[in-house]
DNA sequence: AAGAACTCCTGTTGGC
DNA sequence: TGCCAACAGGAGTTCT
């Protein structure tokens, strides 16, 4: 479910009721998510405070006052739903019927200090939570393969040509993997390619060919991933299915999109009449105009 | 050793 | 209406 833009939008809403609160209470209904639970989970949180909740790729980093950090990752469809101390009745949607009610996939619920409730929710339990100590989440199998952040001044044309200058695999695919850029996921590669009119099937070396180091290719694509994460986590990311922000605020940048889920319909570039195709690239949906993406 | 296929799990949607 | 297949925002593991 989530990419960069919506565990970026949850973060934000987390922050506010995890930083300097404290965990009074954790209640882990099940052994697993993706993964077992680390051993005496509850216990290692309760009582501690949280300093700071940050983001690497698309996972959240909860650093608490004992040295670990906890790391959690939203799968395809986990969420956090919060709701704060005093129950406040004006949420929209879903997340007014459903308050006070519990829900089947509703695996972890937090309570903290300040009196806010926070519930991880997670149907196809692809997420998971793991903890860590601090000193050695840099070393953090999960972390020290990660490429750079895109939003990051690191991720440049060059970076990018560079890593995919060897790469007989697609575009799409080398876009896709978290090795070179880290937060990347299926809906912001195919608008992201859109907007910079290339084609999800050209070959990945084919980025680095050209005059220059980083070709005009890279140059063009890199400003374009930038925007469209920047666009979309400004309207609080995409809403499909039944994303939303952990105060039930919906994201709306699915409004943005060009070619994402609009297989069969008119480009969106002015003046260019091709039509958007499906493909399936390694078993994903691939969306393009073939006729402005080359 | 790169790259592709398979896997986890549940829910929703579209076609018949 | 029901049934079934296809598909869904991820990514670690296993194969070729």
């Amino acid at each position: 479910m989530p990419e960069l833009p919506e565990v970026e939008t949850v973060r934000r809403g987390l922050e506010s009721v995890l930083v300097d609160a404290r965990f009074d209470r954790v209640e882990q209904r099940r052994a697993d998510l993706r993964f077992p639970f680390p051993e005496r989970f509850p216990e290692r949180l309760t009582g501690q405070r949280v300093i700071s909740l940050g983001r690497r790729a698309k996972y959240l980093l909860a650093a608490l006052e004992s040295g670990e950090v906890l790391i959690m990752h939203l799968g395809m469809s986990g969420r956090f739903i919060i709701a704060r101390a005093g129950a406040n009745v004006k949420n929209p949607g879903e997340f007014l019927h459903r308050a006070g009610q519990q829900d089947r996939h509703d695996h972890v619920i937090f309570t903290m200090s300040n009196g806010a409730t926070i519930t991880y929710n997670d149907a196809r339990r692809f997420g998971f939570m793991l903890l860590t100590a601090g000193n050695e989440l840099q070393a953090h199998k999960l972390m020290r393969n990660l490429g750079v952040e895109p939003l990051s001044e690191d991720f440049s044309p060059d970076y990018l040509a560079a890593r995919c200058g060897a790469k007989k695999t697609s575009l799409k695919a080398a876009l896709l993997d978290q090795r070179i850029i880290a937060g990347l996921g299926n809906i912001y590669v195919c608008e992201a390619l859109f907007r910079a009119r290339l084609s999800p099937r050209r070959e990945a070396s084919s980025l680095a060919l050209g005059s220059g180091a980083a070709s005009m290719r890279a140059r063009r694509l890199v400003p374009k991933i930038k925007s469209v994460l920047e666009d979309a986590i400004a309207a609080g990311g995409s809403t499909l299915k039944d994303f939303h922000a952990p105060e039930g605020e919906l994201g709306y940048f699915q409004h943005s999109f060009a070619v994402y889920g609009r297989e069969g319909l008119e480009c969106a570039r002015p003046g260019c009449g091709g039509v958007v195709k499906r493909i399936v690239q390694g078993g994903r949906s691939s969306f393009y105009c073939p006729r402005c993406q080359r």
